[in-house]
DNA sequence: AACCCTATTTTTAGAAA
DNA sequence: GTTTCTAAAAATAGGGT
């Protein structure tokens, strides 16, 4: 019988009521996640560390692509400047590789990360990111577009890392039949 | 009445159905996501992309905050060279981040982004992914903490990015009384 | 902690607006 | 593309094993 009255929209005091309902609820939300990018055909990436620091995570293609992904759309909702941000991220994505790198170490002839404020740090910041990207666009080519995560979207494509966290769940998402 | 036999594992044929169910199915998501980081006390962080391409969000602190600390636990799946990945990372750690910055410099007069192997390529980006991380961290630090993202873990919290999407559902996870 | 049970609540497919 | 309605299916709190 769940919860006498209906679900109170608060932190669960009880600890161990709490525990257990995260398993049971972790488990239900990757099944989720999983069901809506296999039927409705969506790119699903899910991030959850529990209470105690354990990290799970389901992703229909690889975190890392879908994050790039995110960050191409998001790129601007940074806190400083934002369009100067979009602006940086526009003529950066023109470069090839090599010259993305090489503005970096101008950049760090140019100034000091470690006596910088906050604007020329995101400065930096959207150089490494565009770099990064580029960086990890070149080497999926390079082996041939495959990725390390999960690209099958099986139900099992959920982990969790090294022995940071107890198994997840099966996700028993076979239609019952 | 729901599927006449039970919910089939597979893509929904149909495209105006999957476009109806996608919408549900999406609010339905971002609604568990949030209940369990709100009950269950954890950090989620959830990125949707529609077929189409729009891109809907929901994080418990923030996206950006949620990956990098995935990056820290699982910076180690990447495909090539998982042992020599895990020490590149940590002899970095330990730099700060002028040093690193430099580094990358360093490696960028050694070697050519352009015609570098997928291994090298690795090693730039293991340089990049931790100068990324030092220099939000640095930001962060200087912007007292707070991020762009929402802290607050409201329920509407859920947001798409742009015109990219439509509007995201208002997750009524009001309790119901 | 993880599993089974099951009474209840919650989600949801489909049709229609 | 979203919202409402409704009946059927799925998720789940709590308790027991």
């Amino acid at each position: 019988m769940p919860r006498r009255g209906v679900v109170e929209l608060r932190r669960i005091e009880d600890k161990v009521s709490r525990q257990v309902r995260f398993s049971k609820r972790r488990a239900g939300l990757f099944k989720k996640a999983f069901e809506l990018s296999l039927l409705c055909d969506a790119e699903v990436s899910l991030l959850v560390f529990s209470p105690a620091g354990k990290l799970y995570e389901y992703a229909s293609a690889s975190i890392e692509d879908t994050y790039d992904r995110y960050q191409q759309f998001a790129g601007a909702e940074t806190t400083v400047n934002e369009d100067q941000n979009r602006n940086d991220n526009q003529d950066e994505a023109s470069l090839d590789l090599q010259s993305q790198v090489k503005e970096i170490a101008t950049w760090s002839v140019q100034n000091n990360a470690e006596e910088s404020d906050a604007n020329e740090l995101e400065q930096l910041e959207n150089l490494l990111r565009n770099a990064l990207r580029e960086t990890r666009s070149k080497k999926m080519q390079m082996l041939g577009t495959q990725n390390s995560g999960g690209s099958t979207s099986s139900a099992q494509n959920c982990k969790e890392s090294r022995d940071h966290g107890t198994r997840c769940p099966d996700l028993n998402c076979a239609s019952g039949e």
